[in-house]
DNA sequence: CCTACGCCTGCAAATACTTGCAGACGTAGA
DNA sequence: TCTACGTCTGCAAGTATTTGCAGGCGTAGG
């Protein structure tokens, strides 16, 4: 296989991996300090389950890396730039959206680039 | 839902539309150009009809746009800008894979973001 | 009008992803 | 050592994507 479309095949790979509301939350939190399992489920009101089960799929394409202190494992992005790689996709959103407004975007976008930003959203 | 979950999924179906090696290639085909659907399939040797229907979905999803000329159909990108985000993505590539390699996703993103260069790859 | 071309859509089978649940494994503390 | 906790993994069912193929629709040319 040509090698351009390895890296079309390696590239899409890396979308697919991102390609899920829930692994795009995780990273989200995740931009700014470290989790273990339980606390990012509680966070994001997941099930420690599938919390661990993306995890898990993030660790095996080395997203995230693992440090373990006892029983707890703590999570952190092995490149935090992904996080604002992955926001810049917001411009391909806005103005066509069914259920999200500019403002809503703008102000996750904000979120997502400002840790000061209010968090409640 | 929040706004906030709402945007990851609005984010999750932009990866999710962009995840397929295929329609990773057409978009890099199109950030130069625009392609009837023949020629588009011709060039990346895929059948006519998977063209149309990934250009149907990227379509649906407005990242391409289509004008008509007879019975042609010629597809160009929304927003040209989205070559780029797609391309800054290898860096997360990089270092950790298998099939391609480090000169590989060099010489790929070069011809990702210069026209000029080789195409033979 | 008839035919060929270019493209689109519907359908069905194959494949892949997601999810919850049950059970396993290691660690900490009594 | 026994128990509880934190996390991981396997499995099976549900859901979504991908693909090829067959047929449809519009346009150009004879």
């Amino acid at each position: 296989m040509p090698s351009r479309q390895l890296v079309a095949k390696e590239l899409a790979d890396i979308f697919k991996l991102i390609a899920h509301p829930d692994r795009i939350r995780m990273i989200e939190e995740l931009r700014k300090q470290e989790y273990d399992v339980n606390s990012l489920a509680t966070q994001l009101e997941l099930s420690g389950s599938r919390v661990s089960q993306h995890l898990s799929l993030l660790r095996a394409h080395r997203i995230v890396e693992e440090r373990r202190d006892g029983r707890h494992h703590f999570y952190h992005l092995t490149q935090p730039e992904i996080a604002q790689w992955i926001v810049a996709g917001l411009v391909f959103i806005e103005g066509r959206l069914s259920g999200v407004s500019t403002s809503e975007i703008q102000s996750a976008r904000a979120l997502w680039l400002d840790n000061q930003a209010d968090e409640t959203g």
